[in-house]
RNA sequence: GGGCCAUUAGCUCAGGUGGUAGAGCACCCGCCUUUUAAGCGGGGUGUCGAUGGUUCGAAUCCAUCAUGGCCCA
């Protein structure tokens, strides 16, 4: 017996599933068991209850409620698909085993159970026992059985704890990794190869961001971790693999919040002798035919929107979206300052440093973003600032380039990529200036990259797709949080 | 960085105007062989986020801090 314990509080919780343990150690049982072979899952079972009525299944899980009748006991057996219940009854287990359960085992612990399927009275698909086993004993007691864990901090805390007992999570988390899977199957079968670059290096490019930094001990040098993939990835270009992709994490020294992360998941990809339509093409048919195979449908809902991804998307260039949703002719505003003026009057703050590309993309962050609901391509930003995008032929201020946009938010970004070796080096001296104003996102100047595209890159396609973005989307997620597995949080 | 809100039992939550803390689940004991938020009877858990302050007296009022959420930058 448990003697009458007449606290509650977490260590009289534990102390008493620490007596449990010790009890099942003193029977001669293994409280932290062995391998266990599995005929079946939860879900298989349900779904093909007619053919597996009365066959011998043999399962395990973990115990996610007991409902004891006596000599009879009915519990939930909960797996990777989902839970089953089971029914122990004396009579078949033997009183020894029955009693092993009823004493010592508790919602969180771990079994092995084998038996016959079959439907009780009210018409819920159980196991039968026939006999269990003692796979893990749980020390401690899981979150209330109606209303799971809420407490959004401690989920993410715990995310172990979030996956036990909230089983939306877990489906999240499988879509992502479908979607993801999904997406790589795509991309082989167009011809593309999956490489792998540095995530940490000298140079931190390919983004305006601040990088996080780390060092080196042998070498003592302090070295970035990567921001993006690009400049690596188009070397590679140059070194004529003509078609490569990666699928990686990159690090981003801001700020956290529902939308961001400091690390996070792209996938970037580089196609030689391509450029930005071939990508929207690329993009638009791409994610059609992922949602199409995780989702089974081209119409999600996202927050409750309702989205309809069948290409073709409309493209809207940032001029003619200014002039639509700000009244703002950029042909009127031929310098920085005026841009600064026509910025303040529509109500931003800009700083007194801002250029005119640096004005047109707060305002289109603004004014234009948030209406982009259904998915549309927003093509032509200021060359200025995209640094790393080919110039337009009849409009070198614009450059080739697009952000595709989904419920107004920006899922990735794509241009013709910028293979002339000597315009890439004065728009990276530009960025340097900037650095020197203080800004410490402009670009670092990376003498190898221009190296590499001074043995030739061809005309290249390019393309990035924010992977969290993607699967809060298609997952519904409010919070870039919820489909992070491990969002960073503040040490407590 | 700024504003608002939250923090009470392992979990989910109550606790107008200051008077010494409650419920449900979980847990412990007893009964119960087709239940399912099983049921019936009994038991009752706590640094009220932390530290100061006001007060005869603070979960409650004030200040600071910590963590988180939402909105803004």
């Amino acid at each position: 017996m448990v003697t009458e314990a007449e606290t509650t509080n977490l260590q009289e919780l534990m102390a008493v599933r620490l007596e449990k343990l010790r009890r099942i150690q003193q029977l001669g049982i293994d409280p932290f068991g062995k391998r266990y072979r599995q005929t079946h899952h939860a879900r298989e079972i349900k779904e093909r209850f007619e053919g597996l009525e009365g066959t011998s299944v043999s399962i395990a899980g973990r115990i996610m409620s007991i409902r004891s009748h006596g000599k009879a006991t009915f519990l939930d057996l909960q797996d990777v698909t989902g839970r089953i219940q089971v029914y122990l009854r004396m009579d078949k287990v033997g009183e020894e085993s029955y009693q092993l359960f009823e004493n010592n085992l508790d919602v969180g612990d771990m079994i092995g159970v084998w038996g016959n399927v079959f439907r009780t009275r009210r018409g819920e698909v159980s196991v039968g026992a026939e006999g269990f086993e003692v796979l893990c004993k749980s020390l401690r007691p899981l979150p209330e059985k109606w209303h799971g864990l809420k407490d959004v901090e401690l989920r993410y805390r715990h995310r172990y704890v979030d996956l036990i007992v909230n089983p939306e999570v877990k489906e999240t988390f499988i879509l992502r990794s479908r979607i993801v899977s999904s997406m790589r199957k795509y991309l082989d079968n167009l011809g593309f190869l999956e490489v792998e670059t540095p995530a940490m290096s000298i140079i931190a490019g390919g983004a305006a961001a601040r990088p996080f930094i780390t060092h080196h001990n042998a070498l003592d040098i302090d070295l970035y971790l990567r921001i993006a993939t690009e400049l690596y990835l188009k070397r590679l270009i140059v070194g004529g693999l003509e078609k490569v992709y990666e699928i990686g994490r990159v690090f981003r020294n801001e700020g956290i919040s529902t939308k961001h992360n400091p690390e996070f998941t792209m996938m970037e990809l580089y196609q030689a002798y391509a450029d930005y339509e071939d990508m929207m093409a690329l993009t638009e048919d791409m994610i059609l035919h992922i949602a199409e195979e995780v989702l089974g449908t081209a119409k999600i809902n996202y927050q409750g929107e309702e989205i309809d991804l069948t290409p073709p998307w409309p493209r809207v260039s940032m001029v003619e979206a200014l002039k639509e949703y700000t009244g703002v002719d950029l042909e009127t505003i031929k310098s920085d300052e005026v841009a600064r003026k026509v910025g303040r009057e529509l109500g931003l703050d800009i700083p007194e440093t801002a250029t005119k590309g640096m004005v047109i993309d707060d305002l289109v962050e603004e004014f234009v973003e948030p209406r982009l609901v259904q998915p549309t391509f927003l093509i032509d930003h200021p060359t200025e600032v995209s640094p790393l995008a080919k110039k337009k032929k009849d409009n070198p201020e614009l450059a080739y380039r697009f952000e595709p946009f989904i419920a107004g938010r920006e899922i990735g970004n794509a241009f013709s990529e910028l293979n002339d070796p000597i315009d890439q080096k004065e728009r990276f001296l530009r960025q340097l200036a900037e650095r020197q104003k203080g800004n410490e996102e402009a670009h670092m100047m990376d003498e190898d990259y221009i190296r590499a595209l001074e043995y030739g890159m061809p005309p290249t396609g390019g393309l990035g797709i924010g992977i969290d973005r993607l699967v809060m989307l298609f997952t519904n997620s409010a919070s870039v949080r919820d489909v992070i597995l491990f969002p960073l949080m503040r040490p407590r």
